[in-house]
DNA sequence: TGAATAGTGTCTTTAAGACAGTATTTG
DNA sequence: CAAATACTGTCTTAAAGACACTATTCA
């Protein structure tokens, strides 16, 4: 689980730039590179590759992590995987999941497996389209003073899962729940008890990739199961999104588009009524023209 | 400037992860957040915190950076800036502008300090609406092998800029330049010798951003000078998409959108033919509906 | 005068918004 | 039966595509 304070006051500041064990190596890097004209990393590639090849003490104290968005639609709301926080800073916070990046690991490995061992959910692979979440980086959140123990540059990762059974971390069900992103981001949300650090901007920024993705892309049947009818993407849509969509521009809308939905022959009553035709997701992956948000 | 080499052997791997010299308390991180049910990193929070304080040989020896793809328009082609290395390795490649990030410098501070480091650019900000180039963040790339000496991750963000005199990094003219896109990303492009480490696919990944993101929003006007005539607009989305625009059409389009385009008063005769009217970018940011990129 | 660019207007076509009406299930 | 959901179709309207035409400059 990765970091970030919006407010805390930065001791690694201090302590890194100042006293700490290896300040003077760490800050002789962007001392050197502020007089180099260009390329000025490299300019001091000899150093590092001869004079202390891959030691990590020669390097500014940084650590790397991944965090998770993960979102889903439950009974007709948007949700958030979160986790409680079981240790300092923000003890008892809840917080998005993540960890830190492995050396040997590349970022989407680690947020693939961050996700596989909070919440047993697998990505989608190329063997397996149908099946699994898709994870998709976020963004990379840096602040100095996010973490107050030290810098932490955390890579946010968007997940889209359909409904699941409520994850049990390790067993742990009490420190880990979905809740409604409305709730979550709510000014004096989650009963003015914020997520831990910055957590909350970092869940808004990924909310509204979301949001703004379904409307060209056909991800929103990502939140679905493998097999799915109109109705069924359609509440999705007007989940995400807080809206109330007409059933019939929508139908027209998604059969209409050619590669988005492919009818599996099948049907199902399980929302009621009248049987619906089954679809899977089809080929398509961008929607053009958009499918379009309606105005606030 | 950082690093990432797509094809090259990773020689950190076996360094990292086997032999050097902090390689024990490096992997303990790793091997003790797998056995955790949940927040799995915090658990381990108390070593550090008391035991290693703020120690940076406690981490894994991740360096943080910043790439930057530079994007301008110049003579009607989209062109990227990149810089020629001095040091191996890829010495003598060109390669994206960037540097390590200081240990109590955020994320797109770094990238602003370098822009101006490189280029003498300033980034737009809430002072200077409308000068100076617009600055966001792209994508975080780091595989493991992406740079061969050590363990490097790499925070690319998104330059887009007005046509400017070429750079001239500290004076030395001969090391940085403006070169279309078209030619660095071409298969065997730049005379088959590539920009150095992966970063032929971050400036894949910044041109395709930017070619995206002026349909459903205002940036173009951020390769525009402060003020602009409806036609060198258009020139701009002529260049970044490869295509050919409809005067007529595209005029409509432009100045029917409210808040896109605030008139000057002024006009100008720069591009020949009957005086244009000069515009300066107006408060709207995105543009509903897009603008719309011709099919291939 | 001719060539280039700027700007207006008009017709057609595409597709979204609104909404009427029928079909098929469960309770 | 009513109620719920699924699906088809029609009319209107917004906006893009195509293109005719006029305006104003410079060489």
């Amino acid at each position: 689980m990765p970091a970030a304070a919006g407010s805390t006051p930065s001791r690694c500041a201090s302590a890194c730039g100042g006293s700490g064990p290896n300040a003077a190596s760490a800050l002789r890097w962007p001392a050197v590179e502020e007089g180099a004209a260009h390329d000025p990393v490299y300019r001091q590639a000899d150093d590092y590759d001869h004079a202390m090849p891959y030691d990590p003490s020669a390097f500014p104290p940084f650590a790397v992590t991944v965090d998770l968005v993960v979102l889903t639609v439950r009974r007709h709301a948007l949700c958030a995987l979160v986790v409680r926080r079981g240790e300092p800073p923000h003890q008892g916070r809840w917080a998005l999941p993540g960890g830190f990046v492995r050396v040997d690991e590349g970022l989407e490995a680690a947020a693939a497996r961050e996700l596989d061992e909070e919440t047993g959910l697998h990505v989608q692979g190329p063997d397996s389209p149908h099946a699994g979440a898709h994870l998709e980086q976020l963004a990379t959140y840096g602040a100095p003073d996010r973490d107050p123990r030290m810098r932490v540059v955390s890579v946010a990762h968007l997940v889209l899962a359909p409904d699941l059974p409520t994850p049990t971390a390790g067993g742990d069900a009490h420190s880990v729940r979905w809740a409604p992103v409305d709730t979550l981001l709510a000014p004096g949300g989650e009963r003015s008890d914020p997520l831990a650090f910055d957590h909350t901007r970092i869940l808004a920024d990924g909310v509204e990739r979301a949001r703004s993705k379904i409307e060209y892309s056909s991800l929103a049947t990502a939140f679905c199961p493998p097999e799915f009818t109109v109705g069924e993407l359609r509440r999705v849509y007007e989940a995400v999104w807080g809206v109330v969509l007409d059933p019939r521009n929508f139908h027209r809308k998604v059969t209409g588009t050619p590669g988005f939905l492919v009818p599996t022959g099948g049907t199902t009553t399980r929302q009621g009524g009248r049987p619906a035709q089954l679809f899977r997701a089809g080929g398509a992956t961008l929607l053009n023209p958009p499918m379009l948000r309606p105005e606030i």
